[in-house]
RNA sequence: GCCCGAGUGGUGAAAUUGGUAGACACGCCUGAUUCAAAAUCAGGUUUCUUCGGAAGUGGCGGUUCAAGUCCGCCCUCGGGCACCA
């Protein structure tokens, strides 16, 4: 054994040790209970980044936490390798999207590799490869034969960068998610699978996941968006026609005094015709932006479009007014306004002077809506015959006349859209469906399968290569002349089931072996980014259910547990070119200067270019603040790493990134292999005589078992990996300090050594394999069984206990662990710093917790 | 606007069920070692203090013998969503 630590070497050992053993490797067994741990998988962008190894570093602890704790554990790696980045890279190197995309699998696959992950890689899959995504195309034509999907225009995000479609879901404050352009309208015809079929039971199944994070959970709730209202027609003033609109406050329909209807409403687009004003009005709202961030702050406008609505219950006509706040795509496209109860409509009406008509008041009061709208629900008045009813009775009331009178019923509505999933990129999956000459469309028969992308191509920046070269398309469909449709899928489809794949990625006959999907299934732990609480999740969840019906497998929910981890944050910078967009500078290119509190307050590149300074944000390309792991690893090599990165946060937590803090926990491993070095160099420990210890190694001995309950507790149960490790260094703090001359210190200190080896496996696992196999053992420490912590060797025969007076802290006093109460304050009361703060004053009451805090209150 | 988080020393953080606030680190200071430095080791490090103590977990109140933790109101920051009818 060296005397110096020397990562490099060492890792570079263990790493051969894995390949040669095919340690990671696992097969279905029966006879041993499963453990899935599953990180999300990485976009190969080029090289890994500081959230991948915070990600990965936290998925293999748990897998090699489990795996000591016996069970058969799957932890896979694969690639999302399908999107954008790879036709942007394309354009720039002049290469072929699969040829930059390959190569960067092969680099960053040696970048996990070097970092010590146990994966197991013949299990390894690329979302790119014809292999992979064959078995989606068959899957989108089951879900076609099943009437889950179909084709609709609609107004959609148009991404003028990207030139491609974004479902709403995916537009970020008016910008394409991936590209961060302003997103504009579009009329196309798309492909939708219909997730809104499963928005009850998406709700209703978050129940079962008991061990997600309730605030992911609440978000999926808000994202699917149930309300109970009543839907309703109004008829229109000299028409035969109606229109529908949807409430959530039936109870204010006595004070509608307008409705809504969007620029895009047919209503509106007729009355245009007539009027060149209107259709300038309709014309701006098409132009402006659908950015839903946007949209909360713009002025409120509208239009009057001379049509008259007439309300389903009074009989009264309303003027009908196009408003750019209503969206066609959203419910009917129309809204009915009560001023009076409805802030934004309250706004409105008073713009372009509307009616506005009270209707609710306070239980016991009135409502004043001088100043603004009341919004609380309350009693009816002024309604006719529902005055007097609270909410639920109008609610009830009016639903029951409305449905009378065949106007109206009470529905549940979501705000879940349907999944629009037709890209127009290259670089995805092609959407296995034809287009016959007459017009039909058929999907794609099944011994056609798979729909080949072809991965050498030329891109031009603008055009797919699949819609430019008009050959690629032209297919036969039962002798007959067939266009293939040369849309892509969204590239979340592929992320959507790649959990599932992992069970079989070998297999070339099926999507999903049930065998083996049934055995592993559901993901037992499952590691992420937050920023993909929504999204990511839910149609994983959405595809989960589809996988169910189409009998592929069994549970109802992919991810038993979830972790969702903080983003890594660092400093980020940018200045602006001659255009005025933005160039990002890496922090590494910059100079700063700060204030006395360590602000930021000047910034330059080092060629002296002034930089302006945007705070800690998230490690992205766009904002070019990543910090290249690679450079840790080389400089600290993978355990120093990976073991900063559990011990700098909680893993739930944003990660600010600052590398001076890393030596810290360099420093800490040199302290374990010095230890462990003057152990061994020591030569054999004697057998451990727990009978024969005395007090101080009996101490030490207790230290060091309930460092192992502690370290197993927080490791497997809280997964609070940064306290974890801080007990490990507390122990090794004392036992740095502990004698190792006579027998039985030493022998203790092989039992330590030999339990904290196997604590750090899981975090540093090539200086613990090293370790472990110096200490004399032949195994791996990866398969060796996690240190279970003696519950004798725990136990206390004194306890300190705590002594307040009046709440403040005053003494503390070592009690026998089984003292009694009456001990315990005698002891305290004769204690000259506690009887100081009684003298002249009465006891009015004791409290006392047994073996841990007795408080006196006196005055 | 709505929803979800968070706010604790110079810094990252800990305090698991309402029971010793600041564990463990980073940084800094002092000392040892060294020709010197790095590295390493030892000690110190919330603030104020009349050296008895007092104050202190974003702010103001409240509940309690006891509050970082529970309740109410407010402020700031971060994230997500949004005319969702």
């Amino acid at each position: 054994m060296q005397e110096q630590y020397n990562p490099k070497d060492i890792e570079t050992k263990i790493q051969q040790q894995w390949e040669t053993d095919n340690s990671f490797k696992v097969e279905v067994d029966e006879s041993k209970e499963k453990f899935y741990c599953l990180s999300m998988f990485p976009y190969p962008s080029g090289r890994l980044h500081m959230g991948h190894v915070r990600n990965y570093t936290l998925g293999d602890v748990v897998s090699r936490y489990q795996r000591m704790q016996g069970k058969n554990v799957l932890q896979p790696m694969g690639w999302d390798a399908f999107g954008l980045p790879a036709e942007n890279a394309a354009i720039n190197n002049n290469t072929a999207p699969a040829k930059w995309t390959y190569e960067n699998i092969e680099y960053m696959k040696t970048q996990l590799k070097q970092l010590g992950f146990g994966y197991d890689w013949d299990r390894e899959l690329a979302t790119c490869r014809p292999e992979y995504y064959r078995w989606e195309q068959w899957f989108f034509t089951k879900l076609y034969e099943k009437g889950l999907v179909y084709k609709k225009m609609s107004t959609v995000n148009w991404d003028p960068v990207d030139q491609t479609v974004l479902a709403n879901e995916q537009v970020i404050d008016g910008r394409g998610w991936r590209s961060g352009a302003l997103v504009e309208q579009k009329d196309i015809p798309q492909w939708f699978i219909k997730i809104t079929d499963y928005a009850q039971e998406l709700l209703d199944d978050l129940d079962q996941l008991d061990e997600w994070p309730e605030q992911v959970k609440t978000m999926q709730r808000n994202w699917i968006g149930r309300s109970e209202g009543v839907e309703m027609t109004f008829g229109l003033e000299g028409r035969d026609d109606t229109f529908d609109i949807y409430t959530t406050r039936p109870d204010t329909v006595m004070g509608v005094t307008y409705v809504g209807v969007a620029a895009q409403h047919p209503l509106a687009l007729e009355a245009a015709e007539n009027n060149p004003q209107l259709a300038a009005f309709i014309e701006e709202c098409k132009n402006a932006k659908v950015a839903e961030a946007d949209m909360a702050t713009m002025e409120k406008k509208g239009f009057d479009t001379g049509l008259k609505a007439i309300h389903p219950i009074t009989g009264e006509s309303v003027p009908v007014y196009a408003a750019n706040f209503v969206l066609m795509g959203y419910g009917s496209g129309a809204v009915m306004a009560v001023p009076a109860h409805d802030q934004r409509d309250y706004e409105f009406a008073k713009q372009y002077g509307l009616a506005i008509k009270a209707v609710i008041k306070p239980i016991d009061g009135e409502s004043d809506i001088s100043e603004q709208a009341y919004t609380e629900k309350g009693t009816l008045f002024n309604s006719g015959e529902f005055d007097g009813l609270d909410f639920q009775g109008a609610v009830d009331a009016i639903a029951t006349k409305l449905e009378n009178a065949g106007k109206g019923k009470k529905t549940v509505n979501f705000r879940l859209r349907d999944w629009g999933v037709s890209r127009q990129r290259y670089w995805g999956t092609p959407i296995p469906m034809l287009n016959l000459e007459n017009g039909d469309v058929v999907p794609v028969p099944e011994d056609q399968l798979p729909v080949k992308l072809p991965e050498d191509v030329v891109m031009n920046g603008v055009t797919s290569p699949i819609k430019a070269d008009p050959e690629w398309a032209k297919t036969t469909y039962n002798g007959e002349a067939a266009f293939h449709e040369t849309d892509t899928f969204d590239t979340f489809m592929e992320s959507s089931w790649y959990y599932a794949r992992y069970c079989c990625a070998n297999n070339d006959q099926m999507m999903l072996d049930p065998k083996e999907a049934n055995y592993w299934l559901p993901v037992d732990q499952y590691i992420g980014g937050i920023e993909h609480a929504i999204l990511h999740l839910l149609y994983s969840r959405f595809f989960h259910k589809l996988l169910r019906d189409t009998g592929l497998v069994e549970s109802d929910e992919p991810f038993k547990k979830l972790l969702t981890q903080g983003m890594v944050l660092a400093d980020a910078f940018y200045y602006e070119d001659a255009k005025g967009g933005k160039v990002w500078v890496s922090p590494l290119d910059v100079d700063v200067q700060r204030d006395e509190k360590g602000r930021i307050t000047q910034a330059q590149t080092k060629d002296g270019k002034e930089v302006i300074y945007t705070g800690m944000s998230k490690m992205s390309k766009s904002k070019n603040n990543g910090i290249d792991p690679q450079v840790m690893v080389d400089k600290y090599g993978a355990d120093t790493v990976r073991l900063f990165m559990m011990f700098a946060a909680p893993a739930e937590q944003t990660l600010e990134w600052q590398d001076s803090a890393v030596e810290g926990s360099l420093r800490f491993l040199k302290r374990v292999w010095k230890l462990a070095h003057e152990h061994i160099s020591a030569g054999a420990a004697p057998a451990l005589d727990v009978a024969s210890l005395n007090n101080a190694q009996k101490d030490l001995r207790r230290e060091l078992h309930k460092t192992i309950d502690k370290v197993s507790d927080d490791i497997g149960r809280r997964q609070t990996f940064n306290t974890a490790i801080a007990a490990v260094m507390e122990l090794m703090n004392k036992l740095t300090k502990a004698p190792q001359q006579a027998e039985q210190d030493r022998a203790l200190m092989q039992e330590a050594l030999e339990a904290i080896v196997r604590l750090l496996a899981p975090i540093t696992p090539h200086i613990s394999a090293e370790l472990w196999q110096d200490l004399g053992h032949q195994g791996n420490v990866e398969a060796a069984p996690w240190p279970v912590a003696d519950a004798k060797a725990m136990i206390e025969d004194t306890k300190t206990v705590v002594v307040q007076v009046n709440g403040k802290l005053r003494s503390k006093l070592t009690v026998a662990a089984d003292a009694d109460q009456a001990s315990v304050e005698a002891l305290a009361k004769s204690d000259e710093n506690v009887s100081k703060f009684l003298d002249g004053n009465t006891i009015r009451k004791v409290i006392y917790v047994p073996g841990k805090l007795l408080n006196i209150v006196a005055n």
